[in-house]
DNA sequence: TATATTTACTTTAACGTTAACTTTAAGGTT
DNA sequence: AACCTTAAAGTTAACGTTAAAGTAAATATA
């Protein structure tokens, strides 16, 4: 069993008061004391009991954290982007993974309120009213990520999905490209939504028809059914294809299936990503993205939220957008 | 603030025991009063308060997980296999990113031990004594990952590098490619000597000369860094050659360098990746590698450290190694 | 010199829960 | 009727820490 207090007071015949203020330098204590004590504790090799102290001060200082799939670079980013923060301001990030599991997010929020966490960030998988319930009674500060639900009014952050998707499909016809096909997944989700009213609203500006836009939905994030959805939906008809793929993951799916249907890129059809990974840069043919800062929308989620936890009564409902930019390269 | 026990105590005019056996179904407490209690927590909002019971339990059903980068896919993968099986066990992960700094990596050991994890699943950064000598002050059960000190006789899980290592190398060889490079980094870890044997178990094999084994080192693992390390280092002498990139994601950047200077592939330059990430297959030439079971990997570690929670006595000392496998593919 | 202030501690109680033991009343046994 | 058993509670103390209030001696003030 570690050390505690009572065992280092025990050896110096001390109250444990002592031992307790000594060690975290309250000037109640003398110098030589307070040596003593640090000594003692070194010796003893003293660990304060943070669960202890947690009870008394009410405090855990832990944040939950749940997204719908760590692996995901995307949100992998984030979380470091949080986790970063919460460090540097001596918090911790207990982390769960929802994989995608709308009842795995229900239960990890219950979780984590027992374990009573300072705050709460939270990616959803879906927009389900369940979660929204269990939302509006709990009483610590939370934040969501790329879901602003209008029954909810509080904190969240998202990417600007929407006019992003507006920058990568105007680039695309103005460069040229006159057949727009747009591989998305996860219906179910508010970005998808947006994602396509960005097309659209491309498609506006350009005065081109709704209808002309090619919605090939992908039932699952992987490279996979994006790869021969590729193979099966886009078609060449002598005109220039644009496609705009869900996210550079996916769209090294899609390129590998363009290239092997023998069309030229980007003379023939172009690529837009989105996300800008690491790799978009280096690839064979370096691929035309919509930059999206990840890490630094995880240090903003965090700072808006530690911003919620030390302030004195809740802040003022906001919504952040993560601005995003069109990064022109080789597929295009 | 949160209802307590003591609350629906008040409100039922029991006492405080009563509400805690009811609520945890202890055979004491008649069926009427265990439903009144529980209608009335489900009506009051009651959540357990989980630091008070941690507190007299000695149990936070918390472990403790430090990495290096947790926006490497290598690791992201890793913590949703031990995130996933510790879940399911109803325990969950304090996760702290190590920012491939040792400093931050004491601290985070330091600040778990003070939260009373009831495990920590450690990936050090560098084998320096420091942490040695940490963790050899500790009382719970930890593992390391991909990291096997003698000094310390611990559980540990590691890929078998040096194993892969030498099946990149003599399937390069063996595929008729004489100049072989091996582009690594991360001198300061284990990993990276057991590589360095791997190749040179290879060229063992065929009774090469070790000599000639193009070794550059890569000061940074990032893609700048490696897609300039291949500019300047690999030659192309009329020979076959073959190059084995540290992973999969380096290997991008390696592979659009030998595009850039005109070698082809895998007539003239053959490429061998590690870790077979996702994208490897769709890539526009698939990359030969070392399929590596990081998810796997993350579920074994966890539930070995699962295994020692949850025995009375310390179970004897394991060293847990994946095994890989060549995936061949259409860079050789 | 008597009183006020300061210094350096100590005491008490509380945080919310649970383990272990005790009590009370009802029912069963001989 | 005296005793034992059982069901269904209740009581006490503990987990390790800290906030707040208390105390005694030393020092400063008038």
């Amino acid at each position: 069993m570690p050390t505690t207090q009572k065992d280092i007071a025990a050896k110096l015949n001390v109250s444990i008061m002592t031992v307790s203020k000594a060690l975290k330098g309250h000037p109640d204590i003398s110098a030589k004391t307070r040596k003593r004590v640090e000594d003692t504790a070194r010796e003893m090799n003293y660990t304060v009991n943070v669960v202890a102290r947690s009870l008394v001060q009410k405090r855990t200082h832990t944040i939950g954290v749940i997204v719908p799939d760590i692996s995901e670079l995307y949100y992998a980013e984030i979380v470091r982007g949080i986790e970063m923060v919460f460090r540097q301001h001596q918090y911790n990030i207990l982390l769960i993974d929802s994989e995608n599991d709308p009842d795995i997010e229900l239960d990890a929020i219950q979780t984590l309120l027992e374990k009573r966490v300072d705050g709460l960030i939270f990616g959803p998988t879906e927009k389900t009213s369940r979660y929204i319930n269990l939302l509006k009674t709990i009483s610590i500060p939370y934040i969501l990520i790329n879901n602003t639900p209008k029954e909810l009014d509080c904190d969240s952050i998202s990417i600007d999905r929407r006019h992003g998707s507006m920058l990568s499909v105007s680039h695309l016809i103005s460069g040229g490209y006159e057949d727009i096909y747009f591989l998305y997944t996860f219906k179910h989700l508010e970005q998808s939504q947006h994602s396509i009213n960005g097309c659209y609203d491309a498609f506006d500006q350009f005065n081109l028809p709704r209808e002309a836009l090619k919605l090939v939905y992908c039932e699952n994030r992987d490279l996979e059914t994006f790869y021969n959805k590729t193979l099966e939906s886009v078609q060449y008809n002598n005109k220039k294809t644009g496609v705009y793929a869900w996210d550079d993951e996916m769209a090294v799916g899609v390129y590998r299936a363009l290239v092997e249907k023998g069309f030229s890129i980007p003379v023939q059809v172009g690529l837009v990503g989105f996300d800008d990974i690491r790799i978009s840069k280096y690839l064979p043919k370096s691929l035309t993205t919509i930059y999206c800062p990840k890490f630094e929308m995880g240090k903003k989620c965090a700072e808006r939220l530690l911003l919620q936890i030390l302030s004195e009564q809740p802040l003022e409902p906001e919504n952040i957008m993560m601005t995003l930019k069109l990064i022109k390269r080789e597929t295009t």
